[in-house]
RNA sequence: GAGACUGUAGCUCAGUUGGUUUAGAGCAUUACCUUGACAGGGUAGGGGUCGGGGGUUCAAAUCCCUCCAGUCUCACCA
C-alpha cells in the first residue's frame, strides 16, 4: 500500500480510538493481578476542556497505558464533579437570561432547571477527553451528585456528626455576595490592590472637637458602635469615658481602650463596625458593643443602615464620601495598596459577615494525614509541596461546610426550635425527635437544614465513593489505595489534603501512594491561561491541527513535575514533526526491496548489535525515570533514541546503495525494533504508534499496540557502545571538515591514522571499517605507524590522531593556528589535573578510584599534547 | 508579618548521596547541504567565570553562611 509522505492524525485517530473501546481494552474488573489505579480529578460537569485538563489528563494516560502494558490491571475512573457554587451561578445566569429570577423558584423548580442543564451539557468534557486519547474505564463514569456519591455524603456527615467532629456555630465568615453564600478560607483568594484610605472626624459628644479616624471601607461607618484608640496613646488619654458622634447619623457611640489597635497607622483612632470585620467583631465581643449589620446578603445597604438604603455597597461607599465631604467630615483621602479577597469562584469581593454555619472540626482528623506525608507512607512528586502542605497542616482551621445553595448535597440536619437531629433521613431524623420530645411531635413540625455542603465536601471522598466504598468492599478492596493522583498543586489544601484525611478516616490507609503534581499551564509571558485573558488556545483546535499525538508530545516534552508550562505552538509543532518523521522512517523501510539471497553485511550486524545496546540502555533509563515521574525525561530519552539513534544512525548505516535491495535479517531486525518503538513510546502517543503497528506487520484480531508487552532491558555491551561512539566521532569530525573546506559531503577522501591500541580494537571488530568508510563517505582508511609522511588535516578522537587528505591546498597558517589552540586547551586541562596529583592531601585522602581517574586522565592528556607537539613540529618544519 | 521554594546557554530545564576531561539536553540562532523516506529534512558550529561574596573540603553547580533577585503559601493593620 502506497503511504503518503505525510502523517495524517486525523485519518487514524478517531479509528482507532473507537477499535481500542469496541475491544474493551480500557475496562477493569478486578482479578488476580496487580492493581494499577488512578482516578481522574473531576473537572466541573458543566465545564470545558482547556490546556489544563488536557496536560493533566495526558500524563494520567501516560501512566495508565504504561501499566497496561506492564500487564498489570489498569484502572483508570472517569468522572465529573457538580461544582455546586460555579453550577449554581452557571444555571443562575441561564435563567436570569431567560427573565427568570432564582427567587421566584421553589427549591426543586430550581433544581429541575439545573438537573437539566447537568443532562444537556454535563459529561461534553468527558467526550472531548477522548479526542486527546484518553484511556479510562468509561462503564465506571461517576458524579459527584449521582445517588450512590450523594449517599457516600450523608453517611459521612452522619458518621462526623456522630463522633462529635462536626458543630455548628455562628461566627465571621467570607461571605460571597454575588452567590450569596459562606465560603470556607480555602476558597477565598487575597491579591494586593489598589484602594484609598480616608480620614473621617467624628465630633465628640458634648463638645467642639473631633477625633479623627481612617478607614477604608467609609460605608461601614453606618454600622459604627465605637472608636477605639491605644490604651497607652497619650494623644487620646483625655477622652476616656466620652462619646464620638458617628457623622451623617448623628449617632453617638464609646470611645473605648484596647492594645489592639496600632498607634502609628493612620491617626492611632480606628472605628469599630462589629457586623463588617472580623478584628472589630473580636473587639466587639470584649467591650460586649453592640453589632449593627448594615449589608443584606447581596451587599446592599439595608434599612439599618439608615441611609442609601438599597445601594450597592460600592454605590454607598461613593455617596457616603461625597457627603461626608460636604458637611466636612472628610479630613483627607490617602492611596493605600491593601490585601483584599476575592471569591474563587465569582471573583467578586468578600464581605464578612456574621452567620451560623457547619464546620469540621480538623484537628483530629489531620494528624494521621499529616504524618502520613512526613514519613513518606505517601510521596509528593515533586517534594517541596510538602513543606506547603506541612504549613498548612500544622496551621489548620476548622472547615466551613455549609452553603447557602440548592445545587449540592442537602445537610441531612433537622430543626426542632432550637435543637438539631441529624441523620440519613428525614424518617431516622422524626424517630430521635420522637425519643426527646415524645409523641406530640408532629413531622411538619421538623424543618430540614436550607443549606447544602461544600462541594470539596463530596469530593475529598472520591477515593472511597467512585468505589461505592460506603455501601460495598467489592471493588474498594481491590482498588484501594490507589497508585498516584495527578493534580495541580493550586488545589492541594482544597482536594488533596482533604482526601488523605478522609481515606485514613474512613479507610484507615492512604488513598493513593503517590501525588504527581502538575504545574499551571502558561503562556510566553508567564500569565496563567484563563478563559479572562484569552489567551488560552482552543483545545480540540489544537488537537485538529497537530494531531492529539502531537498536543501530548509537545505538552509532555516541556512540563516536569510541579514545574509550569509555557505553552508555545513551537512545542506542539515539534510533536508533529515527531510524528511525521516517524511515518517517514517507516515508509522508507517498507519501500525497500528485500533481496532473501543477500547476506548481512557486517557493518549492518555491528549497528544491529550496537542499537540493540543502546535499545537496551534506554528502556533502563525510561524504567528510571518513570519511577520518580520524570515523564518529561522519560519522553525525551525516547525521542533521542528514535530520532538519532535509530533514524540518524542506525537507518543511515542500513541503508543499502540507492536502488539496491537490503537483505532480509537487517530488514526484519528493522521491522522488530519499530515494533518495540511502538510499545515504548505508545503511552506517550497512543495513535500514530498503534497506526504504525498495523502498517509494519499483519496483526491477528486482538493483536494489538495498546495491549502489547512492555520490554525488558537486555544486556548492554558498554564497549561495543564506547567503540561505536569512536566511530561517531570520527564520521563527525570528517564532516566538518569537509563542511569548513567547502567539499561536497558525498565526495570522497582518504583518511590515515596512526595506529595505537584503541583505534586497533576498533579496527579488528567486525564491520567497523565497513561502517566507517560508508558513513564518513571515505575512499580509504588507513593505519600507520607514525605520522611523519601522513599529509592532511589533522584531528583527535580519544587518543588517536587523524588525517583527512582533502584534495586542497592546505593552509598551514591555519593549521597551525587550530593545532596552538588545542595545544593550549589540553595544556590547561593537564596543568590542573597535574596540580590534583601533585597535591599530596588529595592523593592520600581520595578514595583509590578517584585517584585512579585523574592519573589516567593525565596520561591521556599527555598522550594528546604530544601528538599535537609532534604535528605542530612537522607543519613548521613545512 | 511568618514560612517555603527557585536562581545553570537567548528560552525551558537536566545535572540523582560533593569526584567521567575546563558543565549537558531540547528549542531558538548561525553557516553550509539538499530533485531518491522526511524542506515538518540533513550536517557542522557559536553561545554559560552555574545570581554576587565569603566559608568547609584534597575536591563545590552540588554542603554551610551572607547578600541580591524572583516565585509561592499562610496570616493579616483599619
Amino acid at each position: 500500500m502506497e503511504l503518503s509522505s505525510r502523517y495524517n492524525p486525523n485519518e487514524v485517530e478517531e479509528k482507532w480510538y473507537k477499535h481500542w473501546e469496541s475491544n474493551n481494552y480500557f475496562k477493569s474488573t478486578p482479578d488476580d493481578r496487580e492493581p494499577f489505579t488512578i482516578l481522574i480529578p473531576p473537572p466541573n460537569v458543566t465545564g470545558v476542556l482547556h490546556m489544563g485538563h488536557m496536560l493533566n489528563n495526558t500524563i494520567q494516560d501516560v501512566l495508565i497505558r504504561k501499566a497496561r502494558l506492564e500487564g498489570k490491571n489498569a484502572c483508570w475512573v472517569p468522572g465529573t464533579d457538580h461544582a455546586s457554587i460555579a453550577t449554581e451561578a452557571k444555571v443562575v445566569k441561564k435563567l436570569r437570561d431567560e427573565g427568570i429570577k432564582k427567587s421566584d423558584l421553589s427549591r426543586d423548580e430550581f433544581l429541575n432547571h439545573a438537573w437539566e442543564w447537568t443532562d444537556n451539557y454535563g459529561g461534553i468534557i468527558l467526550q472531548q477527553l477522548k479526542k486527546l486519547g484518553a484511556s479510562p474505564d468509561w462503564d465506571r463514569t461517576v458524579f459527584t451528585m449521582d445517588d450512590v456519591r450523594y449517599k457516600s455524603v450523608i453517611k459521612v456527615f452522619v458518621n462526623l456528626y456522630k463522633k462529635g467532629k462536626l458543630y455548628r456555630k455562628n461566627r465571621m465568615v467570607n461571605w460571597d455576595p454575588k452567590a450569596k453564600t459562606v465560603l470556607s478560607n480555602e476558597e477565598v483568594l487575597y491579591s494586593e490592590e489598589n484602594s484609598k484610605l480616608y480620614y473621617v472626624r467624628y465630633r465628640l459628644e458634648n463638645s467642639d472637637d473631633y477625633i479623627t479616624i481612617a478607614t477604608t471601607r467609609p460605608e461601614t461607618i453606618l454600622g459604627d458602635t465605637a472608636i477605639a484608640v491605644h490604651p497607652e496613646d497619650e494623644r487620646y488619654a483625655h477622652l476616656k469615658g466620652s462619646r464620638a458622634i458617628v457623622p451623617l447619623i448623628d449617632k453617638p457611640i464609646p470611645i473605648i481602650f484596647d492594645n489592639y489597635v496600632d498607634k502609628e497607622f493612620g491617626t492611632g483612632a480606628l472605628k469599630i463596625t462589629p457586623a463588617h470585620d472580623p478584628n472589630d467583631y473580636e473587639i466587639g465581643e470584649k467591650h460586649k458593643l453592640e453589632i449593627v449589620n448594615i449589608l443584606n446578603d447581596d451587599a446592599t445597604i439595608s434599612p439599618a443602615g439608615q441611609l442609601y438604603i438599597g445601594e450597592s455597597r460600592f454605590n454607598a461607599r461613593k455617596l457616603i464620601v461625597s457627603d461626608l465631604e460636604e458637611k466636612e467630615f472628610l479630613v483627607k483621602t490617602e492611596d493605600l495598596v491593601h490585601n483584599v479577597g476575592r471569591s474563587e469562584r465569582t471573583n467578586v469581593l468578600v464581605e464578612p459577615r456574621l452567620s451560623l454555619q457547619w464546620y469540621v472540626d480538623m484537628k483530629s482528623l489531620a494528624a494521621p494525614a499529616l504524618a502520613a506525608v512526613e514519613n513518606n507512607e505517601i510521596n509528593f512528586y515533586p517534594e517541596k509541596y510538602k513543606n506547603t502542605y506541612r504549613h498548612w497542616m500544622t496551621n489548620i482551621r476548622d472547615w466551613c461546610i455549609s452553603r447557602q445553595l440548592w445545587w449540592g448535597q442537602r445537610i441531612p440536619a433537622w430543626y426542632y426550635n432550637e435543637d438539631v437531629f441529624v441523620a440519613e433521613t428525614e424518617e431516622e431524623a422524626f424517630k430521635l425527635a420522637q425519643e426527646k420530645y415524645g409523641n406530640g411531635i408532629s413531622r411538619d413540625d421538623l424543618k430540614q437544614d436550607e443549606d447544602v455542603l461544600d462541594t470539596w465536601f463530596s469530593s475529598w471522598l472520591w477515593p472511597i465513593s467512585v468505589f461505592d466504598g460506603f455501601e460495598s468492599r467489592e471493588d474498594l478492596s481491590y482498588y484501594y489505595p490507589t497508585s498516584v493522583l495527578v493534580t495541580g498543586w493550586d488545589i492541594i489544601f482544597l482536594w488533596v489534603a482533604r482526601m488523605i484525611m478522609a481515606g485514613y478516616e474512613w479507610e484507615n490507609t492512604f488513598p493513593f501512594k503517590d501525588v504527581y503534581f502538575t504545574g499551571m499551564v502558561r503562556d510566553k509571558k508567564r500569565r496563567k491561561m484563563s478563559k479572562s485573558l484569552g489567551n488560552s488556545p482552543d483545545a480540540l483546535k489544537l488537537i485538529e491541527d497537530y494531531g492529539a499525538d502531537g498536543v501530548r508530545f509537545g505538552m509532555l516534552s516541556c512540563s516536569p513535575a510541579g514545574g509550569d508550562l509555557l505553552f508555545d505552538d513551537k512545542l506542539v509543532e515539534n510533536g508533529r514533526n515527531f510524528s511525521n518523521k516517524i511515518w517517514n522512517a517507516v515508509r522508507f523501510i517498507k519501500g525497500l526491496k528485500i533481496d532473501q539471497s543477500l547476506e548481512t553485511p557486517a557493518k549492518n550486524q555491528l549497528a544491529q548489535d550496537w542499537i540493540t545496546s543502546q535499545l537496551n540502555k534506554t528502556i533502563l533509563g525510561l524504567n528510571d525515570s518513570f519511577k520518580t515521574y520524570r515523564i518529561s525525561e522519560a519522553l525525551m530519552n525516547l525521542y533521542t533514541f528514535i530520532w538519532n539513534d535509530f533514524f540518524s544512525w542506525f537507518i543511515e548505516l542500513i541503508k543499502p546503495e540507492y536502488g539496491k535491495p537490503i537483505d532480509r535479517g537487517t530488514y526484519d531486525f528493522c521491522i522488530q525494533l519499530f515494533e518495540t518503538c511502538c510499545t515504548l513510546l505508545h503511552p506517550f502517543m497512543p495513535f500514530i504508534t498503534e497506526e504504525i503497528w498495523h502498517q509494519i506487520k499483519d496483526r491477528k484480531e486482538g493483536e494489538d499496540c495498546i495491549n502489547s508487552q512492555y520490554p525488558e532491558a537486555g544486556l548492554i555491551d558498554d564497549r561495543l557502545i564506547s567503540d561505536f561512539n569512536l566511530l561517531k566521532s570520527i564520521v563527525s569530525n570528517v564532516r566538518d571538515i569537509r563542511n569548513k573546506n567547502q567539499m561536497p559531503p558525498k565526495e570522497q577522501i582518504d583518511v590515515a591514522f596512526i595506529n595505537n591500541p584503541e583505534i586497533d580494537a576498533c579496527m579488528v571488530r567486525n564491520g567497523f571499517r565497513e561502517a566507517l568508510l560508508h558513513k564518513a563517505y571515505l575512499k580509504s582508511f588507513e593505519g600507520h605507524e607514525t605520522g611523519e609522511k601522513i599529509d592532511g588535516i589533522s584531528f583527535i578522537c580519544g587518543k588517536t590522531k587523524f588525517f583527512a587528505q582533502i584534495q586542497k591546498e592546505l593552509d598551514v597558517e591555519e593549521e597551525i593556528t587550530k593545532l596552538e589552540e588545542e595545544l593550549k586547551y589540553q595544556q590547561g586541562f593537564v596543568v590542573s589535573v597535574e596540580k590534583k596529583l601533585s597535591n599530596e592531601r588529595f592523593v592520600n585522602n581520595a578514595p583509590e578510584a578517584v585517584v585512579e581517574k585523574e592519573r589516567k586522565k593525565l596520561s591521556d592528556g599527555q598522550a594528546r599534547i604530544d601528538a599535537i607537539t609532534k604535528l605542530l613540529e612537522k607543519l613548521r618544519k613545512g
